[in-house]
DNA sequence: TTGACATATTCCGATATAGGAATATATTTG
DNA sequence: CAAATATATTCCTATATCGGAATATGTCAA
């Protein structure tokens, strides 16, 4: 077996960095292609590429401008990174570090009661 | 070319479904690579491969224990995803919108005021 | 030392990529 | 209709994967 398709899900998606340069750009503003070309310096080609599978994965929607295809983001296709990630932010941030310390007060304090 | 590795950072490592799974367990405590084994109802070698990977990437440190190797996670490396994902919440989240709305307030407050 | 147990590595094969180049498919304009 | 513009698709090739099976490495115990 091989590696799952890119257009699997978003976490496969957005495994490519090119890709992520896209959303950034578009969470700025919707964009014809050739904005997107100009702005990432990339090929036509390429960039239409990525769309697609940004597209297949729902991160993306278009709508048709005369000759030109016009992007937007979709950013409730990334809700299950950013879920699935959340819950491994207490393992650095030091938000939890105080909420800890906040803890660990209120259980001494309570010891001292007994 | 062909797609990036999946050592290449934490983005590619964490495409891979399983190794999502075994950082999940890996969040509740430490574990040897058997645990992981039965826990996830896969063969050895598989998890064994899918471990190198995510230490590659330093999403886990291993341990030696005996004939055994504990490996626990190292959120850390899982930042990155976190901090590129979160600029994306605002698209989805409701509390953005109530956001919205008391900017939207205060902005018709200051209107009325003028 | 010889097993037994725990883990890592290697070899295999099917598959999907990403970029580059060329080309196809609209759509507008003269 | 023809030329120009904007975008999508196809063909090509090198490369890296993933799972399964077999095997290698390492460590403990009798």
């Amino acid at each position: 077996m091989a590696r799952a398709a890119t257009t699997t899900d978003a976490f496969n998606a957005i495994a490519e960095p090119r890709r992520r340069q896209i959303l950034n750009v578009l969470a700025r503003g919707e964009r014809p292609v050739n904005d997107l070309v100009h702005e990432l310096d990339l090929a036509q080609p390429q960039v239409s590429k990525h769309l697609r599978v940004l597209r297949e994965v729902g991160a993306v929607e278009v709508r048709g401008d005369g000759r030109r295809r016009v992007y937007r983001l979709n950013g409730e296709a990334l809700r299950p990174i950013h879920d699935w990630v959340k819950d491994f932010e207490q393992t650095w941030s030091e938000r939890f570090d105080q909420l800890d310390a906040v803890l660990e007060d209120l259980k001494k304090e309570e010891d001292d009661g007994q």
